[in-house]
DNA sequence: AAGAGCTACTATCCATTGGTAAGTAGTTAC
DNA sequence: GTAACTACTTACCAATGGATAGTAGCTCTT
């Protein structure tokens, strides 16, 4: 019987752990999320499950071998749950866990704040370079 | 006289952009927004303005170089402000701008998410590599 | 029945990136 | 006079990431 509720747990994990300082196993986490491949993936299956050629048209770009190799971290990592159905060809499904769902909010808000203000960026960018010296 | 307020055209701007898109301009900022360094730099500097040595100290690990590197870049994109005070020796501030703000609300909460759901992803790797195959 | 095409990858090569470590400049404290 | 503080810069090398090509098993086309 725990002494603590799973929330409690968590809380008192968040206050343990910081990742700001070097080797801190949530440093390496806070790596692994920091990658345009896991933000683009998780944003793209937060709408639903979704099949490797699926994915690989709709975040264009992204090669076969990167794909591969995120989709295997994030199922790794329990964000993710692979699905293979033998049919002739065979079909791979992709679905959020629980876990990944509420890290999708989190960095597809992340993708918005991007396509919302690349303007600005753009704009900050123009006054920088022009900047004399 | 804008015949669309600052917001809807955000809006607008939202819609037009698509970061799953290759080339895209949001797709090259979320790159740069999705960096281990970045978000600890302004996860860092979400509490107030911090020197140069202050933030060094703080995020544990990072080389000058890498620290000098991000703090340009997103000098560079309007996301903070660098300040050099003439003392002696000199000392330079860095501080968030409002754009910057506005992104750090995002940036900590992955770092948050990373800090409270490690034991999580923890306990995921482990039954992924007990997995015999 | 020969060849193209679909699926979901795997492998290889090379340019770019990132980390480590050392160097720089200007001043001050001991 | 030399060690220390500030905020960097530079050089080097290993590792990562991206482009491209290959694989395996089956089906569909001609």
């Amino acid at each position: 019987m725990p002494t603590l509720t799973a929330a409690q747990r968590r809380e008192q994990a968040r206050v343990e752990y910081d990742a700001f300082i070097k080797g801190c196993p949530t440093n390496q986490l806070l790596d692994r999320l920091s990658d345009k491949w896991v933000s683009l993936v998780v944003a793209a299956l937060s709408n639903g499950p979704m099949r490797y050629s699926d994915l690989s048209r709709k975040i264009a770009g992204v090669s076969p071998k990167m794909l591969t190799q995120t989709l295997r971290a994030l199922e790794r990592d329990g964000i993710l749950t692979r699905t293979v159905t033998p049919s002739v060809p065979v079909r791979v499904d992709y679905a959020l866990t629980p876990l990944g769902s509420s890290l999708a909010g989190l960095l597809t808000a992340v993708k918005a704040w991007a396509e919302t203000h690349i303007e600005e960026v753009h704009e900050a960018r123009e006054r920088y370079d022009g900047t004399p010296g």
